[in-house]
DNA sequence: TAGTGGTCTAGACCACGTG
DNA sequence: ACGTGGTCTAGACCACTAC
């Protein structure tokens, strides 16, 4: 990503990119919410006063980040997490078949505290912080696989009730943003091979000391800021992290 | 427009889809070798009667999946696996501090024998047919850290000596390239948590029923092809295995 | 200076979804 | 019928590398 741009010295960049950055500050602020067209492309040409090549490079950009979603004779429109191919972009377990399934999330915690010195730096807030800790187990089949601790910064999900969770009917990246105009667009995640702590074995239904790979995940919201912190054990006696490197178009 | 050869269904793709075909067919019959330069934009013009436009989208695609470079005012040249940026892109093992170490390999084995059903289903071979097995030990930072078990498909390797592999001064799939005109563009990779057997913690300087993380890979040379079965296995305890769900751009 | 890829423009037509 | 994104073209100029 961009890290020099989003500093604000993007006068000398290209245009293509400028209007990029323009629209990403849109998005940013709220004016164009999940779900939502944005204007035509036609449209946007008057607005940025470019040729509607320029602007097509700067939304091509924007949808191979999967942060616009293009629809031929409808429009485009601001990715949400309902969408199906959304769904699994953040969730990389399938079964022994490489097939995936979506989980069924079930909340086994919800407390308030406040951030440790490790959970402040990844979140770039200050130590003690108000943060929210839920746990969750997720069940793939019917069969426990996965337990998550999931870190917020209290102060970016105001209102937060542990009745919004449990009733909520898609997935929480789509909570996130559909309550807390929070839009997840990417994820850095450490993968590990530990032995599985005495309650994680009982919940996965695993014997004691088996091994649970263990996935430290930093989630992202627009200009790379940490939203969400995520640590994740799974059992992975039926099932396998699913990683693709290289492209298919 | 006098295009033929372009084998299957593409022949109601858009142009420069078929424009993308005709040049990975080129390099799938080894035209244009890895390392080499492709003939300019503006040639490829006149060679497929198309424009410059058409040409660079093709080219745009190719250079996204990392088949082709570009380096501007030098020309576009065919990816290979010596590159920096290539070095790191099959290769996720990171250290705690997620900086990446580029690991030195060690034979611990190299054998000749017969696929098994499994094996050959995955590499597309039938049961039986030759395959030659390697094992390597993988060390960063003079650590010990991952055991590689690798099967290739002896047909396409012809000639292939464990001399080849001790000798080589650069990465194994760069081997694949340079001395067999194999070039692995892409790998799917499966990880799990498995308690490491007694060769295995011996070797990676664990204790006995240490956990590991195991990766199952199979890796791709061009129209999906698959060339290379490898299955690691990973002393997580003072490193990571990083993946970035996330474009980069 | 010559040749390469990178950016930007302007306009035409096609394919698709909606009313 | 209309508006949307998708493809294709043609030409101009810029930025970079090599000689």
């Amino acid at each position: 990503m961009s890290d020099i741009l989003t500093a604000g010295n993007l006068s000398f960049a290209p245009l293509y990119k400028r209007v990029k950055m323009r629209i990403m500050q849109r998005l940013t602020v709220g004016e164009w919410k999940p779900g939502e067209a944005i204007p035509s492309e036609s449209r946007l040409t008057e607005e940025f006063q470019v040729s509607i090549g320029t602007i097509r490079k700067a939304i091509d950009e924007l949808s191979a980040e999967k942060i616009l979603v293009r629809e031929q004779g409808r429009g485009t429109f601001v990715a949400t997490h309902t969408e199906d191919r959304f769904l699994y972009y953040f969730f990389r377990i399938v079964d022994r078949n490489g097939v995936k399934i979506f989980p069924q999330s079930h909340m086994l915690s919800f407390r308030r505290m406040r951030a440790d010195a490790n959970q402040a730096e990844r979140l770039q807030i200050t130590r003690g912080a108000r943060v929210i800790r839920i746990s969750n187990l997720l069940k793939l089949g019917g069969k426990p696989v996965e337990i998550d601790e999931i870190i917020l910064p209290a102060e970016r999900f105001p209102g937060l009730t542990e009745e919004m969770l449990l009733t909520r009917s898609s997935t929480i990246y789509h909570l996130y943003q559909a309550q807390f105009g929070i839009n997840v667009i990417r994820a850095a995640e450490k993968l590990h091979a530990v032995t599985a702590d005495d309650e994680t074995a009982r919940i996965l239904h695993l014997q004691k000391g088996s091994p649970v790979l263990g996935i430290a995940r930093v989630a992202y919201t627009y200009n790379n800021l940490p939203v969400e912190l995520r640590n994740s054990y799974v059992n992975t006696d039926d099932h396998d992290y699913f990683n693709d490197l290289g492209k298919s178009t």
